[in-house]
DNA sequence: TGTACATCAGTGAACGCGCGTTCACTGATGTAC
DNA sequence: TGTACATCAGTGAACGCGCGTTCACTGATGTAC
C-alpha cells in the first residue's frame, strides 16, 4: 500500500475523513437527524464529494460492516479444506471478530452496532445485505465440496442457520449494556451450542434448559 | 363483521380499494416507479387519505404480509400444548399458507412476493419486520413451556432456525418460474428435513447429498 | 530538471423529485332527544 | 319520524425537507518527452 499514487492515497484519506466524520455525527445526533450536507460541511468537502465515495447515505453507516463481510468471505476461503463447513464458519467468524477488536481503525465498534440496531432503515438494509453475504459464503462452502448451490440447498441452509445463531446473538448483545465486541463471539458460540438436535424435539424433559445463557434467571 | 357501522365498513372498503389499486400499479410499473400520488389518483381518493390508512409507502406493499404475520402468531397460539415447538411452527405455517391459497382476498400471492424480492427497499423492510415477528413467535413458544425469552435463548433460536429454513426456501422459490404459493411449503419442509445433525458434521461421507432438492443436477 | 499536456478528484450551485405533513374545511354518518 | 348537534373520514392545496443528480468548471497530480 505505501507504494501507491499520491492521488490514490489522498482519495483514501478523503474517504476515511468523510466516513469518520459521518460516524461521529451519527453517533452524536442519530442517523436520521444527520443530513448529508452536515457531514459534507463537517468533513470540509462538498456534498458532491460525499456521494462520489458513498453512493447513498446508508453506505456512510454500513460501509465498515461491508468491509467486514468481505473479510469474512476471505477468512472462510482460507480455512483448511478438511475442516467441516460449520467449524470453518465458526473459525472464520472468530478471526474477523478478533481483527475488529485489535485494529480499531475498521470503524466497526459497539456504538456503531447499537446505532444500526436502533435505526430501522439501517437495520433493514443491513439485514438485506447480510442475505447477500450469505449467498457468497454458501458458494465458498460449496466449492471445495464440489457442490452446486443451485441444486443442493445444504450450503445455503448451513450458512442461514449460522446466521440465525448470529442474529439471535446480536439481538441478545444489543439488549445488554457495557458489552464489548468479543461478547458477540461468546453469545454466538453459546447459541451454536444449543443448535443440536435438542432444539427440534420436546423441551419439557429439560435437555439443557438451565445450562442456557445468562444471569437474568430468577423468574420473578 | 356484518353488524358494523356503515362508517366503519366504508373505511374498510376505502382501505381495500387503495391497497388493491396500489398492488395493481406496483405490479404493472414496479414499486419505485409508482408514486403515492398516482395511487391516490387511480384509487380516486386524495393523497392525504392514502397516508391516513398507510403511514408510509412501504406499508402499501407490505400490509398484506403483516396480516399474514399476525395470522401466523394466532395459528401458533392455537396449536395443542403437547406438540413440540418445531412441529407447532410447521403446522401453524402450513395453516396460514393454505388459507392464503384459498381465500385469494388476502392480497398475498406469488406476484407480490416476487415484487418484494426484486425491490431492495421492500426486501430490506420485510426482513426487518420478519425479525420483529420472530420475537413475537418466540414468546408464543416460550409461554406454555414456562420459559422467559430474556433468560433462555432457545425459543428465539428455534424460531430463528425455522426462519432460516424459510428464507432459504423463499430464495429458492423466487428463483423458479411458474410456481405457486404451495411450493413454498414444499420447499420449506424440504429445508427443514435437512436441518438435522447432518448439517453440522462432515458432508463428504455423503449423508444425503444426492437426495436433496431439485432437477438441475447434471453438474455441467 | 523543465515544459506541455492529460487526467481526474473535487467544487459549487442549482435543481428534480417524491415522501410525508400541515391546515382549514366539507359533508356524510352517527347520536340524542 | 324529525330536528339539532357531534363526530370524524375525506378533501385540496400548499409546503418542508433532504436525498441524490446534473452541469460546467478548477486545480492538483500524473505522465511524456
Amino acid at each position: 500500500m505505501p507504494g501507491q499514487n499520491l492521488r490514490t492515497r489522498k482519495m483514501q484519506r478523503t474517504r476515511e475523513d468523510v466516513a469518520r466524520t459521518a460516524a461521529r455525527l451519527f453517533l452524536a445526533q442519530g442517523y436520521e437527524r444527520t443530513t448529508v450536507d452536515q457531514i459534507a460541511d463537517a468533513a470540509e468537502v462538498s456534498q458532491r464529494t460525499v456521494f462520489r465515495y458513498f453512493p447513498a447515505k446508508e453506505d456512510l453507516a454500513l460501509a465498515p460492516l461491508a468491509a467486514s463481510g468481505d473479510a469474512l468471505v476471505r477468512a472462510l476461503r482460507s480455512r483448511p479444506e478438511e475442516e467441516s463447513p460449520m467449524n470453518a464458519m465458526r473459525a472464520a467468524f472468530g478471526t474477523v471478530l478478533s481483527t475488529l477488536q485489535e485494529g480499531g481503525a475498521s470503524g466497526v465498534d459497539a456504538p456503531l452496532l447499537r446505532l444500526i440496531d436502533r435505526t430501522p432503515s439501517l437495520s433493514a438494509e443491513l439485514l438485506r445485505r447480510a442475505a447477500g453475504l450469505e449467498t457468497r459464503l454458501a458458494e465458498v462452502i460449496a466449492e471445495p465440496e464440489g457442490i452446486h448451490t443451485g441444486s443442493d440447498v445444504r450450503p445455503q441452509l448451513m450458512v442461514a442457520v449460522f446466521a440465525a445463531a448470529g442474529s439471535v446473538a446480536m439481538r441478545d448483545w444489543c439488549g445488554k449494556e457495557n458489552t464489548t465486541l468479543s461478547h458477540i463471539g461468546t453469545l454466538l458460540e453459546s447459541a451454536l451450542d444449543h443448535m443440536g438436535p435438542g432444539l427440534f424435539g420436546e423441551w419439557r424433559s429439560g435437555s439443557g434448559g438451565d445450562t442456557v445463557t445468562s444471569r437474568l434467571d430468577g423468574d420473578g
